[in-house]
RNA sequence: GGUACCAUAGCCAAGUGGUAAGGCAUGGGUCUGCAAAACCCUGAUCCCCAGUUCAAAUCUGGGUGGUACCUCCA
């Protein structure tokens, strides 16, 4: 497989540590609020790179963290009159119910940074025994980016440029031996949480959990590090400086970033305040529309939100879901004939789809080009389902090859529901009034039964019951 | 100022040297009492200019337009 690595700006052949095995880490949510669209698609991506190494049959170990200790954990929770603590459990539970919505499976870890506090502390105490660290009075532990000769190997920014840069930016220099220099240990101040270091009293800096827990949990050196491309600098950068100057040795092989979501053109963002969240959204479109209306772009491609993006997302999904209840429809009612010939071209359509949705995943992950194996695969189905030609063996493999393409990608379909007896004896008696020709009184009845929220729809040799949405 | 990325049909979106996937929408058709679904048909000289090449959406140079990062941010 492919994955473009930001530390070198190609894409290159993915090659783990250790064969057979992956080691991968993604930068998880800051437990505050809610997640919003954009902070959906990493966790959408990096569960389907997961996913998709896994079907390739990796061994896979994947991390991702909740950060649930820092300047906004400290500001909402005294907004509410709350710990910081009962602010994190509170949203930790809340990003499960959008992440289990959004089929986003549990990783491997999911380590709370406050509960990595001697992993932290130990990290730091390595940075300061190998000379990367300073203290400034009263503030905190700092690193020193100069004594780190490759700082900026991730970014492809120079020390010189930043310092030199920035417009607007107001670089606080007070204290710092160089601008870049980043807090990994910050002193307690009046009235906030601090757990108890070599240092004094206090609590982490914002990159150092990500080193410290990566540590723990995955060791030295990993395969993969994922997260937005907002993360490049400084966040990933700090966190290659600081592993690297505590461990020695090199922290990650291949960095992956996802681009943004914008809403006209703009990326959203909380400071923007464009931003959707995923429990607004939900409101209106569910959740696997929105998993797959993530996935129908590319990763390192921006993608733009809108209410009718989403809305043909909605029916082009609506499409495979239906491709597979056909499907089902057919197999359940229908006397299929088993022609060699039609069971050759849908075995051929199942083989290529199978194929070039592997070749389109290597490379880079593309799902939107997997998806489009999965549509041509639909298509095929369609038409043999339609004609009835193929055998039950074949219909039923090509069913299940797009159950198992989708799922893959991790987007659940919309099938079959149990149906109520009131509307299946609904469903009889419109059938009996279609009989006796009573037009009027089948699409009365047919009213009636769309009115309960279920929809019936007439196919060769009977009807069928569908939940309408 | 520095650093990246992007520009493909009405919309979304792949393709990155050999004359343009897929989805949504539109129009026509098949099927149907009607409808739904499905199937078939329908649509792009790939932002502009110049260059390299037998051959460019795809490479090079120059424009134009847009976005992001350099500061909390996925």
């Amino acid at each position: 497989m492919k994955l473009y690595n930001t530390l070198t700006r190609y894409k290159e052949d993915f090659k783990p540590i250790e064969e057979g095995k992956v080691k991968m880490y993604a930068c998880g949510p800051t437990v505050y609020n809610y997640f919003h669209l954009g902070n959906a698609r990493p966790f959408v991506t990096f569960d389907t790179l997961a996913r998709y190494l896994e079907y390739r049959g990796y061994d896979v170990t994947f991390v991702q963290n909740f950060t649930d200790i820092d300047d906004k954990m400290i500001n909402r929770a005294n907004e509410e009159g709350i710990t910081v603590e009962q602010l994190a459990d509170r949203f930790i539970k809340e990003y499960y119910v959008d992440a289990d919505g959004l089929n986003i499976k549990r990783q491997t870890f999911q380590p709370r940074a406050t509960q990595s506090m001697k992993a932290i502390i130990g990290l730091i105490k390595a940075m300061e025994a190998n000379g990367y660290t300073y203290i400034i009075e009263g503030d905190g532990v700092y690193y020193d980016v100069s004594k780190k000769a490759d700082y900026g190997k991730l970014s492809h920014y120079k020390l010189d440029e930043l310092e030199a840069g920035g417009g607007e930016r107001k670089a606080s220099y007070e204290g710092k031996k160089n601008p870049g220099d980043f807090a990994v240990w910050k002193f307690k101040k009046e009235g906030e949480p601090s757990w108890g270091s070599p240092w004094g009293e206090g609590r982490p800096g914002w990159h150092i959990e990500c080193s410290a827990m990566i540590k723990q949990y995955l060791g030295d050196t990993i395969d993969i590090h994922g997260g937005g491309q907002d993360l490049i600098f400084p966040h990933h950068e700090n966190e290659i400086a600081q592993s690297e100057a505590a461990n020695g040795c090199t922290f990650c092989n291949y960095f992956v970033h996802n681009a943004f979501v914008n809403i006209d053109g703009e990326k959203m963002s909380k400071s923007l305040g464009n931003f959707f969240t995923i429990r607004d959204i939900v409101k209106k479109y569910p959740y696997n529309v929105i998993r797959f209306f993530i996935l129908l772009g590319h990763y390192r491609s921006p993608i733009n939100f809108s209410d009718e993006l989403l809305a043909a997302a909605q029916t082009s999904l609506g499409r495979i879901s239906n491709c597979v209840r056909n499907a089902n429809f057919v197999l359940s009612n229908g006397n299929l004939a088993g022609d060699a010939e039609a069971d050759n071209v849908l075995e051929d359509a199942i083989k290529a789809a199978g194929d070039s949705f592997i070749a389109h995943m290597d490379d880079d992950l593309n799902s939107a080009d997997a998806i489009t194996d999965i549509f041509n695969l639909v298509r095929q189905v369609n038409s043999s389902a339609q004609e009835a030609k193929v055998s039950a063996a074949m219909l039923t493999a090509a069913r299940d090859k797009i159950l198992e393409l989708t799922g893959v990608l991790g987007i659940l379909l919309d099938l079959e529901e149990a149906i109520p007896e009131e509307i299946t004896e609904l469903a009889n008696k419109r059938a009996e009034a279609k009989k006796a020709k009573d037009y009027a009184l089948a699409d009365q009845i047919r009213d009636e039964i769309q009115a309960k929220g279920y929809a019936v729809k007439d196919v060769p040799g009977g009807f069928k019951i569908e939940k309408a949405n």
